[in-house]
DNA sequence: CGACGATCGGGGAGCGCTCTCAACGGCGGG
DNA sequence: CCCGCCGTTGAGAGCGCTCCCCGATCGTCG
């Protein structure tokens, strides 16, 4: 129901004058209770309770300069990152720690180029106390939007100057895809095909130079562009199932991907993976497991990723406020992660 | 890159300072301007500009107590929320909605009971303007420990005592179920069964009146309860089959379930929709299109709920807030929307 | 038993902003 | 030509909290 309370919330003042201390007192227990002593500690807690007192975050945050709050950023354009539970994932991992720290999460959708400002704005406001940024395309202006704000990407940025530092959290892409390839090959497949990612984003780039690890003069009509979706798919596995009929195995970008090649595969008739053997890539579950046939795939645990992005960003801040850091030094920060990944075999190949 | 800003951000003072204007004068023209004549608004302008200067959330949220922030609770114990897009379109509506007022998102997932005190708290914290709660449970006790905050549920709040003047959008599940299942009947279908959702939430309760309105003696045997989720689906139309082998069309909860009950029934072998018809809820589009057959589904517009119920909590925030309405009071509080659905023909019925 | 040191509690400043209120200046009307 | 009113600007008081600093207080050792 919509109401506005008009009663006043009871103040830190209010508390300590119905425990009969000071507002410093008062303060101290709200805060831990260091350096008071148990008599008046218990005293300042039972006010609270009776007054069911909240501190103002508004308050604190204006002295403290800490908001016990994070955003996440998502920079992808349209609907892509809702038909994809990738994100779904990362987000509840990075949920979890927050919650853990206490901190909040604050989401920033951003639809398109006039979001960037937007989201650069409101970030350099200071109203969070660090920022997680996804999905980032190669040619995305948002990080030279970022100041001052301690930041951790999810997947490596794909900027040209080595990355200029950037802390990310990323799974082994082209590690995994090797393995995938090379898990292909081992069956006795030659004609193995490649339907990449958006390949704007570093994860569908280093993916391919897997492939290309193991396949090294692959043909290059066996190499088809898809964009992460199940449509993209779909379009690639025509593409070259027309380019090249005597295929028989598909590595796909991602598991949407592979269930696109699938159906397009059913549809030609070619039995998976008798014919056509199909490797995906996410092990994202309720898409693998009920894939006809079940798909062998690169799991990556996602969850965990988001998990460890937030992590990161908490410890660099603690680190950072801590030990007096200079501005833009990166003394303390934390490194990168890359995740290994695992093959998981089920019956696509 | 982690780094921590040392150079202390602008203050309203440094503007006002070089714009040579009072701080008053400066604050005006921040916000808005009005009641400052032009040359003056020009010099603070160009002030902000030179210093990029951001207003400093905290200290405006301490006098105006306003915190241009809304929560978005969800309540969902573990994974579901994320193998069902539902909740990221709604989400999507929302942050559209949002943004447009200059709002930001703060995302509130719970994973269980114990963080139904910590979102209570934060939420009593007056951290936010209000609220939007999500997929509420029939027992819930989240909206008990919701006070003083503006609250718009998605999904009709299951509460005995006639939801208690709640707020809240949903869609017409009981009139789009009838829809359904009156489209079955003039097909001729005579052994309808009909699947529910998790029977905790009005959504699945409303569906299964709206089936049992026009079927109004259907035989007991062919109501099997489902979760909203495909292996729930697949469980359920196990179940059918086994207890009426003779059943010619599906009403399942969501397309989620119809989907799985689509893998059961090409499993045992039954044509869709020659033997049994199946129709869906939702129209969750990449499932209901590329399902096999493509899903007739009743169709409700998700992201449209969400960008509804922003738009309702931020209308009631303006409401409240300039007509002095007393505590707790529903004066000039928005009412409950119910949104229309429409039926979907594709193949499977 | 007294004095010194360590530790605890209180007073007060101030974080950056908004908003009220008073002062000021310019204009039109009498 | 003067008065009064309105529109514009500036000064200042807090919003609720943290934290520094100093005075009070306790324990303890000589």
């Amino acid at each position: 129901m919509i109401e506005q309370s008009t009663e006043p919330r009871p103040t830190l003042e209010a508390v300590a004058a119905r425990a009969g201390v000071s507002r410093a007192t008062a303060s101290r227990v709200v805060n831990g209770g260091d350096g008071v002593r148990e008599p008046l500690v218990e005293r300042v807690r039972q006010a609270v309770e009776e007054l069911g007192y909240v501190p103002n975050q508004a308050a604190r945050s204006l002295v403290t300069r800490r908001h016990d709050a994070v955003a996440v950023v998502i920079a992808e354009p349209e609907t892509r990152v809702f038909a994809d539970p990738f994100f779904a994932l990362q987000l509840r991992g990075i949920s979890k720690e927050l919650t853990a720290h206490d901190s909040q999460l604050v989401l920033l959708l951003t639809e398109g180029r006039d979001d960037h400002a937007r989201v650069g704005r409101y970030l350099a406001g200071g109203h969070v106390d660090g920022a997680l940024v996804f999905s980032l395309h190669l040619d995305d202006p948002l990080p030279g939007l970022i100041h001052g704000v301690p930041t951790v990407y999810g997947g490596r940025p794909g900027w040209s100057d080595g990355s200029r530092g950037a802390v990310y959290v990323d799974s082994d892409n082209r590690g995994g895809a090797r393995e995938a390839v090379r898990h292909l090959v081992g069956l006795g497949r030659r004609r193995i095909a490649h339907i990449t990612g958006a390949l704007d984003q570093t994860s569908a780039v280093d993916r391919l130079d897997g492939f290309r690890d193991v396949m090294v003069d692959a043909d290059p009509k066996l190499i088809a562009e898809g964009d992460f979706t199940p449509a993209g798919g779909e379009r690639a596995m025509r593409e070259l199932l027309d380019r090249c009929p005597d295929l028989d195995a598909v590595f796909a970008a991602n598991d949407l991907t592979a269930a696109g090649a699938l159906r397009v595969l059913r549809e030609r008739e070619r039995r998976v993976p008798e014919d056509v053997a199909v490797i995906g890539f996410d092990d994202m579950l309720p898409v693998t497991e009920q894939a006809d046939p079940p798909l062998t795939t690169v799991r990556q645990d996602i969850e965990e990723m988001g998990r460890l992005m937030a992590r990161l960003l908490l410890r660099g801040l603690d680190r950072t406020a801590s030990a007096g850091v200079p501005a833009g030094g990166l003394a303390g920060a934390p490194a990168s992660v890359v995740l290994p990944t695992t093959l998981v075999r089920r019956a696509s190949a």
